[in-house]
DNA sequence: CTGAACTGAGCAAACGGTTGCACCGAAGGA
DNA sequence: TCCTTCGGTGCAACCGTTTGCTCAGTTCAG
């Protein structure tokens, strides 16, 4: 079969614990037993069994991740694959593996976070959610699990989390809109469920009253956030004889909606309509026309959010830590009138 | 501390390997049995340590994703998250969990497959690879480890895989766009590294030939397939003088860099130019003009891997299989020349 | 009435590491 | 020379389950 710590004990002639110190480079042994033992661990093939190794650890250096999804869309948009990667990134740096899991229905996620966290197989965990009074959160406080969350959750102060300033990414990008002479600006795609989208709401109510604009109720338009559904909102306020001269759409999945929407009706972006999204997905630069975003770095929102989680794990649960990524707005012709 | 079996089985008035029995449900316990250590287990809030499991076992129901990307663009793909959400859909079914693994350049992977077999975490493992002479491919055989490949080998009769018709695919297309009228057809995107791109353009030979069209080998553009270089690829071609009535892109990406390319140049699509891509993007139908493309299913080829993977993990290695995902072309504007 | 066949459950040895503590020989100080 | 100190290593318990055997008690056929 396999061969063990104690095939390469007796061929090394010490006992299986000097192999493990060995192994873990500890100071109790000898440069030159150690020499011996790496040797024969090469000649022999020899590698830890990670298993047997967390059990006596009790901890297995896999975190887990949790996607939140209300629904699989979640899964799909470009931002997932973005955030795993910096997770992955850092992860694999620090020797740390990645678990993922679907969260399909709500019923379902008690029933895996349990799995994550009761049975030993994960040390930790980072949430992908922005949910507004997500249960999980609620629940991994009170079994002292240590997790963060990417995405800011409504109790801020109570756990670690990780995220962009969406208040602050709302109002730039509407800034940006009235220095291009939109007064009359559509917001879409708001989703009372996320956070992230209520932010960014936020933002663009600060932006109107800090230029005077006065706030239009009827301009703002609900939706499902990462359902691509901009079409049919754009239809639907314009249905109403609203023809806004800006559109902020949540995200750039709904923006193309919009501007697909608008080339029907035979309206130019950006010179009738300027229309922007958020979270720059690689294609909103090959977009006709490109379109304006603002960038998450949502790399670096999986990277920043698993050192949180690193701290959290080492740290027993002392105090909690936050950590706002930097955005960037960019600027392409969806929005730039002449 | 946590609760484990043996304090159910002290509670229960039993041994703890009666406990694991009526876990596993053995007909050896007695009904009574069982319902009394239900209760218990129950009522102290008990979990099995799934590592603990693992080890005697000598199996964790854990399968290993391994990312063959060359480059992270891999990762960024929207077919990824498809096939992750395929994979993890029936693996959750199956109590499966999933762990992901990062390669990011080459001389990673063979420490990154060790780390996954080797150590004794995964059960089996799921290739997302469609490179050319797979180094890992040709490693995993060697140690006789459990895998199946997403994305046909090129040692098709040694391993298990599943993958697209590739060639039936990229005969479909060309053969859609013959009928569009177009005669001069470029094949934008062959990478020599990619099994995928090779096949299709294998059967837009076929197509060619099927049709007496003289192939034009100027017209076969090699570039990086999952690359968003689809714009620099046009423009090299008609710096060159070319200029096709029909383009078709290795990928979506690439397409959508091509039209770009096309406008700016203010050649109409499709009437001057009919572009097409492959893969069907979630974007692919927002753009302008929408893009005909081929759906290959991403869902149904991580979830069929894992069925295979599963088959393949029971059956100690006796036979290979294979299974084959069929696609679906899907006709939209940016083809349909007037 | 006795031995065989069953049922239901327990003992104890794995599974492959880690780690607190004991131990031993050599060096150093008194 | 004797006692301490200390570097280097081994012993054995432990991590929480699983599982091959054994075994006690019943049932039943001969």
């Amino acid at each position: 079969m396999r061969v063990t710590i104690n095939d390469i004990a007796k061929a090394a002639n010490v006992s299986p614990a000097t192999v493990s110190r060995a192994i873990a480079d500890s100071p109790r042994i000898s440069k030159a037993t150690k020499k011996k033992i790496f040797k024969i661990m090469e000649e022999m093939n020899y590698y830890p069994n990670v298993i047997a190794r967390s059990l006596a650890r009790k901890s297995t250096n896999i975190i887990g991740i949790l996607v939140m999804g209300t629904t699989e869309k979640a899964f799909q948009h470009p931002f997932f694959p973005e955030i795993l990667r910096g997770v992955a990134s850092v992860a694999y740096k620090n020797k740390y593996k990645i678990l993922i899991s679907s969260v399909t229905n709500m019923d379902e996620q008690r029933e895996i976070v349990d799995d994550l966290t009761q049975s030993g197989i994960t040390d930790g965990i980072l949430l992908l959610s922005s949910g507004v009074k997500d249960p999980s959160i609620t629940y991994l406080k009170e079994i002292q699990f240590p997790f963060v969350v990417v995405g800011r959750p409504d109790n801020e102060n109570e756990v670690n989390w990780v995220d962009n300033d969406n208040i602050s990414v709302g109002y730039k990008m509407t800034q940006h809109l009235i220095e291009m002479g939109c007064t009359e600006i559509a917001f879409l795609g708001v989703d009372r469920k996320f956070i992230v989208t209520l932010d960014r709401l936020k933002g663009y109510k600060m932006a109107l009253q800090d230029n005077n604009i006065a706030l239009n109720e009827d301009l703002i338009v609900e939706g499902k956030f990462v359902d691509d559904t901009g079409y049919e909102l754009m239809k639907n306020l314009m249905e109403k004889g609203i023809v806004p001269s800006g559109v902020i759409a949540c995200d750039d999945l709904l923006a193309f909606g919009v501007i697909k929407y608008l080339n029907e009706k035979g309206l130019k972006v950006p010179d009738d309509v300027a229309v922007a999204g958020f979270n720059n997905v690689p294609l909103s630069s090959y977009f006709t026309p490109p379109l304006t975003s603002v960038d998450i770095n949502a790399f670096s929102l999986g990277a920043k959010g698993f050192e949180l989680l690193m701290a959290c794990m080492k740290s027993e649960y002392k105090s909690f830590n936050r950590a706002i990524i930097p955005t960037q707005l960019i600027i392409r012709e969806s929005t730039l009138k002449k």
